[in-house]
DNA sequence: GTGAAAAAGTGCAACGAGTCAACTTTTTGT
DNA sequence: ACAAAAAGTTGACTCGTTGCACTTTTTCAC
């Protein structure tokens, strides 16, 4: 009948994977993370354990659902930036950015969730520094230079790092302003051509 | 009877921890880290998995049993440094050893196995990075400046994750030179006060 | 259309890591 | 020497996660 995208079976697992991120959500900001086990989630959401496991890869998963428009937002602030603007500060703007909207009414208990639990933070971390393959593409292309040259990894590497710093830091925004300008200093002196 | 240090208990006790220890390490060796379960280890030891928690923390502190003059080191390589030579370049150099001994034959087969275990992986990473702080206050006392300087908490921050970045780089030794040059030229043009 | 085969969804039971309350042994104060 | 306290040890349990078997849906040959 509907062979294209939509199939009554696709529409029934979206439902069932909302229903399980919407019901773990609301648990966990109710209870804590510690607090919520795997099957209170599952009976939330009327399925078993198992079939929760089909849909995401771990408990921590399941907070992380709507994602991974943040690869492709960093490469954009990149390539996109105003002219005359150095890539390390439209990296800080990006950064800071990215901030402000996590400190919005809506974010902030989210937000908070994942900062406050070390399982959640580790894998928000890890999620996050996964883009610095091709946020190093990214600067190289830019540059014009090969896309594995270790200068751009190190900037890629160094700019994604600075967020979990600033996180640790009691002035996150001034620890954020101190970490790029040593980036920005050191990527002018020594460029992508090391 | 032998109150001082040296109690049979105390005996008793440290031989069991180096006996979890050593069967743990090798047993890893032989069969891989997933490939062996606590109870494993345990019964290797002849306790149970209870009393081998009493000693460890968790698995993966079955493999770093002993560490931590590492943040010592660490520190050292900074106040100890040859006149003239700056701050990143010494922790270029410290990372350099570290990265050398870690080569060495007796130490190989041990490299490979935390490297290629993302669990061990991690867990190094996250113990490597509580050296932060440290190294910052050490940094700058260096530079005769308040201990929580944003500046030198960044410096040390880049300078211990420059590890994994190389770790992950087809060339760690050109990445981390390409890393501590950005921090050098950074450092050099920034210094501590922002 | 119809029936079988393949694919996807679902659940029960099991495994491994880590914790808890109770029990045993060693140490300590008198 | 003896009781109280401290430390060591244990089996039973919880929780996250996976493998195996079963059911339902979709696809495809006839």
């Amino acid at each position: 009948m509907s062979s294209p995208p939509v199939g009554r079976r696709e529409r029934k697992k979206a439902a069932t994977r909302q229903a399980l991120a919407d019901a773990a959500l609301r648990l966990f900001l109710e209870r804590g993370y510690d607090g919520v086990s795997i099957k209170d989630i599952a009976e939330a959401a009327d399925v078993s354990t198992t079939t929760l496991f089909k849909h995401f890869s771990g408990k921590e998963a399941l907070v992380f659902d709507r994602e991974s428009e943040q690869e492709a937002a960093l490469v954009a602030a990149v390539r996109d930036r105003p002219p005359g603007r150095s890539v390390p500060a439209a990296l800080r703007d990006h950064l800071l950015d990215r901030r402000r909207v996590a400190e919005e009414p809506g974010f902030a208990a989210f937000s908070k969730l994942v900062d406050t639990t070390p399982a959640l933070r580790d894998h928000a971390d890890r999620t996050w520094m996964r883009y610095r393959t091709t946020l190093a593409a990214a600067i190289a292309a830019d540059a014009g230079v090969p896309e594995d040259d270790p200068a751009c990894h190190a900037l890629a590497h160094f700019a994604l790092q600075a967020l979990s710093l600033a996180r640790d830091a009691e002035d996150p925004v001034r620890a954020l302003h101190a970490a790029f300008s040593l980036l920005e200093n050191g990527w002018n002196a020594t460029g992508p051509a090391t």
